[in-house]
DNA sequence: TTGTGACTTCTAGTCCGTT
DNA sequence: AAACGGACTAGAAGTCACA
């Protein structure tokens, strides 16, 4: 009654580890701290940490900071690794 | 020195627009209410409006709920609409 | 059925540190 | 360079009344 029959099924929480996972990739793929990232999105650089270790419950207007500040696009910072 | 040569470049509060956008286009091909994926994702009825209306900026946390909610993958609810 | 402003609670996010 | 902690403030979560 309500899910598509392809879908798989997500688990909870996924999608903290496919951001981590996608900045803690892209921003060594630039060479960059994670306090380099946190000047260049304009956020604090205890908070990156939090958000690459999953500890903290990120907003979409950081997510799209960090997004710019990396080059990408905000869907891509979503993106299950397989398909980056 | 930061940004690679060729990522277009993205204006701030776009991810809100495509995430109410999308949020709006799929509910809406599954003909269901506001209150119907409120329910669905365990959100209030008011906070969808809120988010379809660009007006909250909602967390990672939610993002998700929502996009199990409708059955896709959290990375869809953030693609632009032409690539949907 | 949806939009909206206002309100309280709770956590996102900052800033100071030490390891 | 990064993990981790404590204390603090800004702002998201969640709800409601009403248009």
């Amino acid at each position: 009654m309500s899910r598509p029959p392809h879908s798989p099924p997500t688990a909870v929480g996924q999608a903290r580890d496919l951001l981590a996972l996608n900045v803690i990739r892209l921003r060594g793929e630039r060479g960059w701290s994670q306090e380099a990232l946190a000047f260049e999105a304009g956020l604090h650089r205890t908070f990156v940490a939090h958000v690459e270790r999953r500890a903290r419950n990120i907003s979409l207007d950081n997510i799209e900071h960090l997004a710019q500040a990396l080059g990408v696009r905000v869907d891509q910072l979503l993106k299950p690794l397989s398909e980056a």
